[in-house]
DNA sequence: CTCGAAGTACGATCCAGATCAAACTTACCA
DNA sequence: TGGTAAGTTTGATCTGGATCGTACTTCGAG
């Protein structure tokens, strides 16, 4: 979907709350964030945040957490990847990736 | 579903936070989570969490958002009713509940 | 004891969205 | 200039879960 790299003031808004809820509501895309957030960059290449699943199901599921302005997609080296849009979150819905994550981690994950 | 009062002691536990994030990630469920935590006491009728919906469906949601740990099932006055877990959710995911609740205030909801 | 109001249980329907396979696109490398 | 690796697109399928109507339960008021 990104010809190079969107610009980042063309990004799509951070979704409303109920929006956001459902785009992390899915165990696949809440490990994509997951991993995303424990990743010091906080940027990866897809093939980095999931597992047995069909490239075009992980897709599916990037376009939902951009959509949900969650994740910007960009380059990362040679490959595509995203990057997690932490001050736009913290900014529209703040301390809930805190929570989160903080959660996830408590939980072994 | 409660004969008269389910004893605090042998309700089901918070959930891991995926399936609290299933259970929220509902339009419907957000709302009447949003009004509980709205109210003084944090507990009200199962008619004032919701509108325009069937009974039974109201009943279905409800369900959820006690398996999910975040509802009490309680009589209330005369009626049935529902109390929100504050302390319980807040020990599982610190921080959740509020983030959600100030981000929708923000919304205007 | 019956009536009505408030919820619950059950069964049926229906649709969003999760999944996959296959074909296509791009970029890098030999 | 192929070839391969990584994602995307498209189209099809299938299932979880949101919804409703109806019947049942329970409680309080008369």
């Amino acid at each position: 979907m990104p010809p190079w790299e969107t610009p980042p003031d063309q990004l799509p808004p951070v979704a409303a709350v109920q929006k956001l809820l459902r785009a992390l509501a899915d165990p696949v895309r809440l490990e994509m964030v997951r991993r995303l957030a424990a990743h010091p960059a906080a940027e990866a290449p897809c093939s980095d945040l999931y597992e047995g699943l069909n490239k075009s199901t992980a897709t599916h599921h990037f376009k939902i957490l951009v959509e949900a302005g969650i994740l910007h997609p960009v380059m990362v080296g040679p490959s595509r990847g995203h990057r997690l849009r932490r001050t736009a979150l913290q900014e529209a819905v703040p301390g809930l990736l805190d929570a989160l994550t903080e959660a996830l981690a408590r939980e072994g994950r």
